[in-house]
DNA sequence: AAGCAGATCAACCGCATTCAA
DNA sequence: GTTGAATGCGGTTGATCTGCT
């Protein structure tokens, strides 16, 4: 079946050949840019111009980079894929020289299985809790001797089993020599390090899906990722909503105010952090466009946030080192120890 | 060498959005 | 405001490749 552009003539289908390319190409050089629907015709293709553009944008184009993705550029597509979900042309743009298409098929076949063996739901980007437990207990199953890489002593946690990123990485550095490692460093890295930079992500962008004091009226969500302004829908919470990690809590919490969703304009945004009885106020001028370049610049740098701080560019900094000493509740404790344990069970 | 299964990736399809008449 | 064509996008397919038995 042809489409509109073709509809009346007979088109091949299946794979270019050479000839084909060439007969592309040579239109390109000798037309320039034309209306897509023509471009069979003026190429002398047998083709529908809807399979024109696809091989021109994915293939033929001059500016494709081609090859191997870098470490860096997968890193890119991981972070802009937990803002955006399966976005991939938005994605694409991130990575100069790639097509929505070749980033697509890089996550299908490489990418997903590598957040899954790592732990990780590759759509919410979250730990895998359910199914790291799953395969836990079946492993606990299997040996009467299994006890926890963990000697995180049980006394010292808060009262309901809370636990700082400092403790955990304190306990796992004492254990680092059983890990397998990789280049030098110890597998179970990845893990925590992803999770620290989801931590520190989510605080930073910090996004009100609760409770907006000022006016409880209001829409309680704004979508910075331009989905939608909608009044009640919530932005792929999964990895914007910092109450997913159960970080806030009664020793640090977060309220914002004075937001106006319906507004694009410059809006103040007050930040309030609670911890140990001191309270911190941030406020930042926040309009969209802003906080894409904040993105923005995340992205393109994203290892940054593992520094632990975040300079924007009117000058002001952000500190994420209270991530560290951060108390994580009961939950988020659990899926770190159990995903942690299982690399030690592994191995 | 043959057969098979899983991985890869170019290309297709259908739908949504944008544009122009 | 409506309609139809053009364009863009994401999910899916299927041919080919690769590695294993």
């Amino acid at each position: 079946m042809g489409h509109h552009c073709c509809s009346k003539q007979k088109v091949k289908r299946g794979l270019w050949s050479p000839e084909e390319d060439e007969k592309l190409i040579r239109h390109f050089t000798t037309h320039g840019h034309t209306c897509w629907s023509s471009v069979p015709k003026l190429a002398g293709l047998q083709r529908c111009g809807k399979s024109c553009r696809l091989r021109w944008i994915n293939y033929l184009r001059s500016d494709l980079k081609r090859g191997c993705f870098t470490e860096q550029e997968e890193r890119t597509i991981i972070d802009v894929h937990r803002i955006l979900g399966n976005r991939w042309a938005q994605i694409a743009k991130h990575l100069p020289g790639r097509t929505d298409n070749e980033v697509k098929n890089f996550w299908n076949s490489c990418i997903k299985k590598k957040l899954i063996s790592q732990g990780f739901d590759p759509n919410t980007h979250n730990l895998l809790s359910h199914a790291t437990t799953t395969t836990h207990q079946n492993n606990k199953k299997k040996s009467n001797n299994y006890t926890s890489v963990f000697t995180i002593d049980e006394t010292s946690l808060s009262s309901n089993k809370q636990v700082s990123m400092d403790m955990i990485k304190a306990s796992l550095a004492a254990l680092s020599t059983n890990f397998p490692h990789t280049n030098g460093v110890p597998e179970y890295q990845t893990s925590l390090s992803r999770l620290y930079e989801s931590l520190a992500y989510n605080y930073k962008n910090l996004v009100p899906t609760t409770t907006n004091i000022e006016n409880p009226n209001l829409a309680t969500c704004i979508d910075y990722k331009n989905q939608s302004n909608s009044n009640n829908v919530s932005p792929s919470s999964s990895c914007l909503n910092p109450t997913e990690f159960g970080i806030i809590n009664e020793n640090c919490m977060w309220t914002v105010t004075g937001f106006d969703p319906s507004n694009n304009a410059h809006e103040e945004m007050q930040i309030v952090h609670e911890q140990e009885g001191k309270q911190v106020q941030i406020q930042e001028n926040i309009c969209q466009e802003e906080v894409y370049k904040v993105n923005d610049y995340e992205f393109n740098n994203n290892r940054r946030i593992a520094e632990n701080n975040i300079t924007y560019d009117d000058g002001s900094n952000f500190d994420f080192e209270f991530v560290d000493s951060a108390l994580m509740p009961c939950g988020i404790y659990t899926n770190v120890v159990n995903s942690i344990d299982q690399l030690a069970w592994d191995c």
